[in-house]
RNA sequence: UGGGGAAUAGUUCAACGGUAGAACAGCGGACUCUGACUCCGUUAAUCUAGGUUCGAAUCCUAGUUCCCCAGCCA
């Protein structure tokens, strides 16, 4: 059993609800539907509601069912449609053989459409979508009927034939049903169910020139397939009188499912908006839909981001009906939890700065063991070459060190993991002042890392060979938004200048060049957890940092410098 | 001024009339050939005011604050 997998199974409301229709013998069995409209990808709010959707169902021993909502040809796609299904699976869940539609069901939704007009609760309106704005009145004033409500039923059913039969130019007419033009909830004053939309779709292609809205398609198409528990998020809740409008008015429906609302998915720094997102891709601030910036899953997938630690984060933060915004520190670390456990660790140095071993004889070099994971001695061990001339971080070199850094610096010893101990002598710097190279020397006694004198050094540090290492591209990610809140309504403002820093310039382990094109997921020891990018290709390595590793010295340090500044 | 919802540590979620608890974050420490991991300790909350009750986060009343709704989007 897996770490995620060995997180106690969260208990919530819907849970609760679902048990005790069970316990009452309301129900025999749970039947559950994920059903995204195939209009953009699939981003970690889904993941909520998949993990919810497809976990009721598993836990219950029902099942869940994947039907697209595709009711609105204008805005879905085929790409779209097969992202979904590819998303889905990758988050580790499976509809078996209940894929299904909303377009599946438009024949028999037409059918118990003229059945409505026929029991005189639907009407075709001729009014403009202006005319129907004005009269629909406002949140604290009623509505007025539609001049068109009172239509005959052969007239209505005659109207709405022609819809179908395309007659009519898009807007021209739409059919409502006939509720109330008085009602506090502004859903109920004559919903619209059919409009008139010379579309392609998808599925259907040019056979319909109607198409139901969401709310006369959802709650019917639950209701076909026997959905027990209809799960949706918070803003369908005053959709839901609505809803059970149709059930009850709808001769012959097969069933009368429930529906039950959660709050949706907010993450500080991140905005979880279809609209947002679809203008990050289309305007190009993020290079598509799986760019590893995006809180898609398929942005997550490219990033490394395992599916396990999705699945536990969701049953971290569990389901209620309250607004919030989860911390994304509460996400990174179900990322790393994974990760620890599983990522091979090896060494590379992103940003390399030279050190040249002095006493280390030129032309010289030797083999030394490394471990691949410290908790796990199954995983073996690897060697690696070491020489007259490595490479470390820059950030592991301070000219002048602060208090409490114990890295390299003048005159300091520190030891090169798994190799020597080694002492900075000189310090070389350029016509412009930057330092470009250290000398050291080595102390050979130490070799694999131990003093035979019992002596101690505070830091370790991590490089590679500069003539036996490989040249790659490291891409270090960044959220895509500076606020902590963005507003989704001025997101363009908000982004983050450095959300993908390229380094270049890095420098791995040999071991990490023969990683093919979806290898398992690799610790950068000291640094964090990476994976190969797509865009890798023979002779380019390109690695994507997954996420960091906790950096509590980053914090101090920063510490030190702003109260350094204000002292 | 209409309708529908929600308020518990900094954050997210529990507690279902009977000791307010967990995770993340924070802080302190131990360990460490990753300033990681792990381990230990610790700070920290019931929106307000009344009421019912032996006892209220939970029930009642009145407020307050926040979210959603006026698409032929979902």
């Amino acid at each position: 059993m897996s770490v995620a997998e060995a997180t106690t199974p969260g208990r919530d409301f819907i849970r609760d609800i679902v048990q005790a229709d069970l316990d009452a013998k309301r129900h025999t069995t749970v039947v559950t539907r994920f059903p995204p409209e195939p209009n953009g990808y699939l981003h970690i709010g889904h993941a909520k509601s998949i993990c919810l959707n497809f976990g009721v169902a598993e836990e219950f021993g029902g099942r869940c069912h994947l039907r697209f909502d595709d009711t609105n040809p204008t805005k879905e796609e085929q790409e779209y449609i097969d992202a979904i299904e590819k998303d889905v699976r990758w988050l580790g869940f499976d509809w078996g053989k209940h894929l299904y539609h909303a377009s599946d069901y438009f024949e028999q939704l037409y059918q118990w459409a003229e059945d409505l007009i026929r029991d005189g609760k639907a009407y075709v309106d001729d009014q403009s979508q202006d005319e129907m704005r004005m009269n629909r009145g406002t949140l604290t004033e009623p509505g007025r009927n539609s001049p068109f409500r009172d239509r005959s039923v052969d007239e209505n059913l005659d109207l709405l034939r022609r819809m179908r039969a395309g007659e009519f130019p898009n807007g021209a007419r739409v059919l409502r049903a006939k509720i109330d033009m008085a009602s506090g909830n502004i859903n109920l004053r004559d919903p619209v169910l059919y409009r008139i939309l010379h579309a392609n779709h998808p599925r259907t292609g040019t056979k319909w020139s109607i198409y139901p809205s969401y709310d006369y398609a959802h709650g019917q198409s639950d209701a076909i397939e026997g959905i027990t528990h209809s799960i949706c998020t918070l803003e369908f809740e005053d959709h839901r009188p609505l809803y059970d409008w149709f059930l009850d008015n709808i001769k012959g429906i097969p069933s009368h499912p429930h529906q039950y609302e959660f709050a949706r998915l907010n993450l500080t720094y991140t905005i979880l908006s279809k609209r947002v997102l679809t203008l990050l891709v289309r305007d190009g601030h993020v290079s598509g839909w799986d760019d590893p910036r995006m809180p898609t899953l398929a942005g997550m997938r490219r990033r490394g981001v395992p599916p396990e630690a999705l699945r536990d984060f969701v049953k971290r933060i569990g389901v209620a009906k309250a607004n919030s915004t989860v911390d994304i520190a509460m996400f990174e670390h179900a990322v790393r939890e994974v990760l620890n456990k599983g990522a091979q660790r090896r060494m590379a140095v992103l940003r390399p700065l030279k050190v040249v071993i002095e006493n280390y004889p030129d032309g010289q070099s030797e083999e030394l063991d490394a471990v691949n994971h410290p908790d796990d001695p199954a995983l073996g061990t690897r060697k690696i070459r070491f020489g007259r001339e490595l490479y470390v971080e820059r950030d592991d070199f301070m000219e002048n060190p602060v208090k409490g850094f114990f890295r390299l610096s003048p005159g300091k010893e520190v030891r090169l993991r798994y190799a020597y101990f080694v002492t900075c002598r000189e310090v070389v710097k350029n016509t412009a002042g930057e330092v470009i190279e250290l000398r050291c020397t080595y102390d050979p006694a130490t070799r694999g890392g131990d003093a035979p004198d019992g002596r101690k050094v505070r830091g370790t540090i991590h490089w590679v060979s500069a003539t036996d290492s490989v040249p790659a591209e490291v891409r270090v990610y960044n959220s895509l938004f500076n606020s902590p809140n963005p507003d989704a309504a001025n997101f363009a403002a908000d982004l983050n200048p450095n959300s993908l820093e390229v380094l270049a310039g890095a420098r791995l382990e040999p071991s990490l060049a023969t990683s093919g094109n979806s290898p398992a997921p690799v610790q950068f020891e000291r640094q964090g957890y990476f994976c190969t990018d797509p865009d890798t290709k023979p002779g380019k390595l390109v690695f994507n940092r997954t996420v960091g590793l906790r950096d509590t010295w980053a914090k101090v340090s920063a510490a030190k410098v702003s109260g350094a500044k204000t002292a």
